[in-house]
DNA sequence: GATTTTACTTGACATTTTGCAAATATGTAT
DNA sequence: ATACATATTTGCAAAATGTCAAGTAAAATC
């Protein structure tokens, strides 16, 4: 649990002034783990700042991703996550159930700071897999045998 | 540059009916670079088949994802971008020009057709950098010295 | 050739995100 | 404290992208 005191200090920091919005929005993304969504971040800070809209979220979150305490992940497509910079880690996204993991891996080029490839500057690397989780991987095994049995009943 | 023939065999490979729009769609595809919009896909295809709907850009980009003939990538954030696939490359966006690059890298983990971390069953595999681009950073210098010069004459 | 399946078109709609102007809050100097 | 300047938040509107359902056309199968 990180403290209010914590947050501020991690904001001014970068240069972002600790305002009640920001902070709170920071402590739900400390307070929830990882890849949360935009609009998952707003229903819970309406429940402390009942009149917060979206774009103060929107303007936060910009901020945070700005100045590198924030990832903003787009492994979906349909909807822009968030979570607290850390490093060496990538995303799974399962295609079948929607689930998003974390997948800790080093990977080389994710070791410095910032580096340079081709001359250009990086000061961001994502990594994103797709794929089958391995719970659906075992749905998938038991429901593979029922159709079989379904498919045999019925052509027979 | 690829024959109709040569897509239509492609297609029926992968159980895909070569209909026109989708042979048209895939010839986009393959004569326009990486990184395409749907919208610009859609563009294209209406000067052949003006009655062509969005619809059906979707449709098929989606089967050509589906079937592993197209990669989607989703490094903007707003807007899906396609492209024919092909092994060991990630994508560079410069957040200055919103250009994107191609970054040939051999990644380890692209190594292998598929292949399992933590259990789970990986289909795909992408690597996103975004950070400055070779060309806005010798930009920035120049406009930077620029502007050291204008911020003396101001302050005088 | 009739039937069934598949694909395409159309238009409406949902969702996420951004833009903008007014209102509010914050900080600074008087 | 008061007034001023700046920064932030709000609330609404609207853009942009993508999805869905219903009807039509085309193709494949029988």
């Amino acid at each position: 649990m990180i403290t209010i005191e914590h947050i501020k200090k991690k904001l001014i920091e970068k240069g972002i002034k600790p305002t009640y919005p920001r902070v709170r929005i920071y402590q739900v993304l400390s307070d929830n783990g990882g890849h949360l969504t935009a609009d998952f971040i707003f229903k819970e800070i309406r429940k402390d700042i009942p009149t917060a809209s979206r774009t103060t979220v929107y303007n936060a979150l910009s901020s945070f991703v700005e100045v590198g305490l924030v990832d903003e992940i787009l492994i979906t497509g349909t909807e822009a996550r968030y979570e607290i910079k850390r490093r060496n880690h990538h995303h799974f996204l399962c295609k079948k159930c929607g689930g998003i993991f974390d997948i800790d891996i080093k990977c080389p080029l994710a070791q410095g700071e910032y580096s340079r490839v081709r001359g250009h500057l990086i000061q961001e690397i994502h990594g994103y897999f797709k794929g089958i989780c391995k719970d659906c991987l075992k749905k998938a095994e038991l429901e593979g045998e029922k159709h079989e049995k379904d498919d045999r009943e019925v052509s027979e």
